[in-house]
DNA sequence: TTGCAAATGAGAGTCTACTCTCAAAATATG
DNA sequence: CATATTTTGAGAGTAGACTCTCATTTGCAA
């Protein structure tokens, strides 16, 4: 409430070394949620109090609460999916499938094989427990919109052009069910498997 | 507790009158639900308690739990819906795609004009309210699950089957991205819009 | 070291879905 | 009307997400 300003630790300065205070938090955010998505797969997302994820994470309860405004936003995923910035940096003239399979392709290839193994767990635990899929409804919806929006710009339609909406759907709905089946077959290469669904979609979806 | 049996006012009966007490719970049930959906349309669905459902439909709280588990059934739909039955009903030898059209105008021609009112604004209140959105998934899932079998069925493989469950899933996709689109234009005359989104997959999704 | 600001812990408190119990009311049968 | 049975209302009780407050601790700068 002053305006002087007297004291500000990390003002601007944008430094290499964040600073421990921040290191400390990041660690701390980083523990709640991983403590949070384990109990989640180990005994359900109903069935875990926020109190057990605060003694598993060795904080106190409110301190959970400070870093995740609700038990929800401990699954949310926050920063939008590289997949949607590779596909916006595609030159256009591609078809809206042929794009997606190479954005898709490209996004995987740029994670490294342990951001790759997290992420595949994290989509496992979520299309896993019903419960989860409910709270992560917004952020999928959230992505297609999304979705929607870049593949309307590369072929300069509007994003509610029926056709446009409707290649749109096929595509996020193909996707869906491919998550789906591959939560009651575990072994399957998902990655592979998303890429020929999108050939099999992309050739008119043939009864061969 | 009584083997007896000393006493069954409706045992088996299978009247056509059900009788009163019958018919009042059916009453009863139908009045606690549209008050529900009206509450959960008009201030949204965190922010309706059942406390003040059970007030507008004139029963004590209790009553309504004992018609409903839980507020989420409050909006799930119980029988499957008649599109499914037409779509079993119906010859092989058609594309999935063509009868799931066929099958989806048989069950809207086959519903009376309220009904159909009734379904539409329900369907609508869901599609409003991401809340409601995730409570209805898990029907929406199961409906579509159903949805993959048949069409398996029909064409005589496995539900499993990589193409069935593109086809599938793409259908649901197109279905589903049209049903949000209708959320943002209500004017819409979403049966016709339907079928001409699937008349659009049918053909293979070309930009025209 | 000293003092400022931010993060934390502890704990009490609210709100609401949901459960349980029991007595009263309504409905069916004879 | 009398009696058996079901449904309801009233209300107390539980659990867990989320809020607020305040004293304590911890990182930071001079």
């Amino acid at each position: 409430m002053d305006a002087r300003a007297p004291y500000r630790p990390e003002c601007g300065v944008m430094n290499d070394r964040p600073g421990l205070r921040e290191r400390k938090k990041a660690k701390t955010r980083a523990a709640i949620r991983k403590e949070a998505l384990r109990l989640f797969r180990e005994q359900g997302y109903a069935a875990t109090t926020v109190e057990q994820i605060a003694e598993a994470a060795e904080v106190a309860p409110s301190t959970v609460f400070r870093y995740f405004a609700t038990k929800e936003d401990l699954v949310l995923v926050d920063q939008a999916p590289p997949f949607l910035e590779a596909l916006r940096a595609l030159p256009p003239g591609i078809g809206p499938v042929t794009a997606v399979r190479r954005a898709l392709r490209e996004a995987v290839d740029a994670q490294t094989p342990e951001e790759r193994a997290d992420s595949l767990e994290r989509e496992r635990l979520m299309a896993t427990v019903p419960e989860l899929w409910a709270a992560s409804l917004k952020g999928v919806t959230r992505e297609i919109a999304a979705l929607q929006e870049i593949l309307a710009a590369r072929e300069g339609r509007s994003p509610d052009d029926p056709q446009i909406r409707n290649i749109t759907g096929a595509i996020a709905g193909v996707l869906v069910a491919l998550w789906f089946a591959w939560v009651r077959t575990p072994d399957m290469d998902v990655l592979a498997e998303a890429d020929r669904a999108l050939a099999h979609l992309e050739s008119g979806l043939p009864l061969s």
